[in-house]
DNA sequence: GATGATACATACCGGTTGGTATGGTGGCAA
DNA sequence: TTGCCACCATACCAACCGGTATGTATCATC
């Protein structure tokens, strides 16, 4: 027998949260249906409410176990690949729209979306995106600190501000081309952030 | 008697679009509950079915009729109240934090929030919303083009690209501050693309 | 192997959803 | 005045929503 078959509950609720994510990734949180949800985790009601006492603690256990570590498994990863930062970036600004460019043009950051939907009107989304968020922002600030040290990057820059808005350019970046169901437009934009990375250094 | 009370297919018309425009802005498209927008508008669902034949033809009106007129009222016509276009554009920045700072940073960009959640999974929403896009872009472009020949902009700069990098990043800005919830983080995420805006002129 | 707890499946519930069918009313032309 | 139709209100509908109650099979433990 195969071990998805035998009592698993460890393995059910990675099933769920999976699921999940993935239908929340689709149609957002609100007009995610839990039928949807168990019909593609292939289990029944009664394991879901095993497993989470109900609908919102699923989409938070989903943005707390499943986003941060899809988030750290991509983008920030292939970041780290190379030891310069600009290089980096963009190695991973081109690697991310090579890996997951399908999803990320017609889907969007899951991320990103999250916060648009329910930021506004569910205070306990908003503050574990904004972990997630912050977590993002500290890892891209430290990054840039790093090259100064190293003289990869300008000294005149401020890290903190600068690792916020070349984060905020990027979701902009994919939001539009979200929208242009195209990764054309995706190249494009990123082109100009690569550029302004690129005017980070030293001159 | 006021001219509300009375036959007034037309004003019934317009309040049904306003309340629903409210509603889809602050909840989402899906999320969107028609009784509540019902009672935004005070009318009843006769009216409703009577002057649109689904909800879906009601949010693609609020996407034609109020979305795109919401938008050139805002940000586009602050732009252009300076005939220089780095001046211009930081002015409306400013401005725009100004008067609608609070709805901005609790629920983001009307047009931005319907591409997220609507492109993936309805074509005739990706559809009209990229004819807002594409409209809000040309005129980016278009201004962009205008402050070259005036020599406010540097001549190697392209048009078409930078546009869509600035709108890219002023959404993004947007998103991240409005998952903080602080003006304070728009602040200095715009801040940083005021900058970059700035090293447009020619040096 | 009896026992109790865990891990599910199944059936069911009230509430809300978008949508419809019907009925009434004001305005306008004949 | 009489129709007539645009305009809108009211009542009602099936479908689906998230959530619950209950039954059952499987596990570990003694």
């Amino acid at each position: 027998m195969s071990p998805a078959s035998k009592k698993n509950p460890e393995e059910t609720r990675k099933r769920l949260l999976k699921a999940a994510y993935e239908e929340i990734y689709l149609k957002g949180y609100q007009a995610a249906s839990l039928s949807a949800i168990l019909k593609g985790a292939g289990v029944t009601k009664g394991a879901l409410y095993h497993h989470f006492p109900n609908k919102q603690a699923l989409g938070y256990a989903v943005v707390e176990e499943v986003l941060q570590e899809e988030f750290s498994q991509s983008f920030l990863r292939f970041m780290f690949e190379k030891d310069d930062f600009v290089e980096g970036f963009q190695y991973a600004l081109v690697k991310g729209e090579e890996i997951e460019g399908e999803d990320l043009v017609v889907k969007g950051c899951p991320l990103n979306n999250l916060i648009h939907e329910m930021s506004p009107i569910d205070e306990g989304f908003r503050t574990r995106l904004d972990g997630v968020l912050q977590w993002v922002l500290t890892t891209f600030t430290q990054a840039i600190r790093n090259a100064q040290k190293k003289g990869q990057v300008r000294q005149d820059v401020n890290a903190e501000e600068t690792a916020l808005f070349i984060f905020a350019a990027m979701e902009g970046c994919v939001g539009l081309s979200k929208n242009a169901q195209s990764m054309e437009i995706f190249g494009r934009c990123s082109k100009s952030l690569a550029h302004y990375v690129q005017m980070l250094r030293p001159s």
